[in-house]
DNA sequence: GAAATTAATACATACGTATGAATTATGTGT
DNA sequence: ACACATAATTCATACGTATGTATTAATTTC
C-alpha cells in the first residue's frame, strides 16, 4: 500500500472537480474571462484549492488543456499507424489519412463537449504561455501525418501541403466553435455524417491540382517558432 | 457654419489614436486581455478619454470592429455585384464568387495587419455584446453570396452549402491568425499567391460531389439564431 | 501523531467607470 | 480682426469591486 493522497468520501475528486469546471468555464469565455473565485463557485471547491492542487491559474489552464489532448492525440497516432500497417506498402488514400487525423476530434467533442471548445480556443488562438506546451505534444504528431500525406500525394511540395494543412485545420475548427450553435448536434449518426463531409472536403482540397502561374512562389513561409508580443 | 467639434493641432485624433490602439491590443489579447490603462497608454491618452468619446469599453470593442469591417463587407459585395453584372445571365465560376468573397480580407489584412488578428477573433468567437453587431452586418452578406454559390451549384442542399461555405472560413480565419507568424508575409505578390491557393482550396472542396449515404442526413442544423451562456 | 487537504482571510494590484476641475477649441457679435 | 461666452475636450483622481496568490489555521485521512 503506498497510496499517500487521502480519500474523499466520493470519488469525484476536489482535483476532477475543478479541471471540469475549468474545461466548461475556460472553454466558454477563454483564460482571461474567468477569475479563480468563479472556478472555485463552479466546482464547488474553496478558492485556495485550484493554487493547492496546480499552484497557479496557468498551470491549471494547461493541465486542463493536456488532459484530453494528450489522449486525443495519441490516438489520432494510433489509428494512422494501424491504418497504415493494414495497408501495408501501398500509401494510403488521402481521405483515410485525413480521417484518422480528425475522427479523434470528433470523438473527443461527443464525450466531452464542453472540451471541444476549449480545444477549438486553444488551437486557434492560444495563450502565450500555452506556445510550448502545444507544440511539444503536436510537432511529432504532425510529422507524423505529413510524411504520410507526402506519400500519398507525390510531387506535392512542402510548403503547398503545409498550407492546405492548415486550411483543413481551419475548418474543423470553426466547425467546432459553431457547433455549440447547434442544438441536438449531439447525436451520434450526425455527428459522423458531418465528419464524412469534412473528410471529403478537406481531401477535395488537398488532392486538388494547384492553379497555374505559382511556380516557386514564396520563400519558406513557415518559420521554425515565432515570438509574439 | 453648423461644425461643432473641435479641432486638434494635429489631425490624428485622440479617437482615432485609441481606435488604432484598441485594433493593436484587442487584437493580440482579445477584449478580456487588454484594460483601459493599458489602452491608453498605447495609445498615448488620458484614461478617461476612452469612455468619453465612446461611453464604455464594450462600446470602444464594437467601434474598433466595426470601422473596418463595415467598408470590407461593403466591398465583398460590390466585387461580386460586378461580376454578376459582367458575367451577365450566365452564372459565376465558383472560385470567382470565393475570391469575391475572400480576397477582402486579405487586402485589409495588407492595409492594416493588426486589423487581420481581430477580425478573425471575432469571426471565430465574438464576445457575447458582438453577437448581434456581428449578424447584422453579415447576415445580408452572406445570403447574396449563398444564392449566388447556389446558382453555380445546381442541386447542392442548402445545408451542404452553409456547411461548406463554414469549413471554408475556417480556413480563411486560421489563415488569418497563422499570418502573423509568418515573417515577410506582408509582401504583396506571396499574399496574391496564397490568396489563389487559398481560392482554389475553397473551391474545390464546394464543388466536390459528396460521398455516398448521406441522404437526407441532417434536420436543420443550422438554427436561426442561439444563446451563448 | 504526522501528512495531506480544506477552509478562511488578507494582500497588493488592476479593473471599468464616474466625477469635477483645468484646458482648449469654436461660433458669434462687434 | 478681436474678444468673449460656450461648448468640447483633456486631465487627475477617486470609487467600489475583482483579480491571482500567500498565509495561516482548521480539518480530514492515513
Amino acid at each position: 500500500m503506498k497510496k499517500s493522497a487521502p480519500k474523499l468520501s466520493s470519488d469525484y475528486t476536489t482535483r476532477d472537480r475543478l479541471l471540469d469546471a475549468a474545461e466548461r468555464l475556460f472553454g466558454l469565455r477563454g483564460y482571461d474571462g474567468v477569475g479563480m473565485r468563479m472556478l472555485a463557485e463552479e466546482a464547488g471547491v474553496n478558492l485556495g484549492a485550484a493554487t493547492y492542487h496546480f499552484g497557479s491559474k496557468d498551470a491549471l489552464y494547461i493541465e486542463t488543456f493536456l488532459r484530453r489532448f494528450r489522449t486525443m492525440n495519441a490516438k489520432r497516432l494510433r489509428l494512422l499507424r494501424q491504418a497504415e500497417e493494414e495497408a501495408g506498402a501501398n500509401p494510403l488514400p488521402v481521405c483515410k489519412i485525413v480521417d484518422c487525423m480528425i475522427r479523434p476530434l470528433f470523438q473527443s467533442g461527443l464525450e466531452h463537449p464542453s472540451f471541444q471548445l476549449l480545444l477549438a480556443r486553444n488551437l486557434f488562438m492560444p495563450p502565450a504561455f500555452l506556445h510550448e506546451a502545444i507544440r511539444k505534444e503536436l510537432e511529432p504528431n504532425i510529422m507524423e501525418f505529413h510524411t504520410a500525406l507526402l506519400r500519398s500525394l507525390p510531387g506535392m511540395p512542402d510548403n503547398l501541403l503545409h498550407l492546405r494543412t492548415m486550411f483543413g485545420m481551419g475548418a474543423l475548427l470553426v466547425f467546432s466553435v459553431q457547433m455549440d450553435r447547434m442544438p441536438l448536434a449531439r447525436d451520434a449518426t450526425f455527428n459522423e455524417n458531418v465528419l464524412k463531409e469534412m473528410v471529403h472536403f478537406i481531401s477535395a482540397g488537398l488532392q486538388s491540382v494547384s492553379p497555374p502561374s505559382l511556380e516557386e512562389w514564396l520563400p519558406v513561409p513557415f518559420p521554425p517558432d515565432f515570438e509574439r508580443r
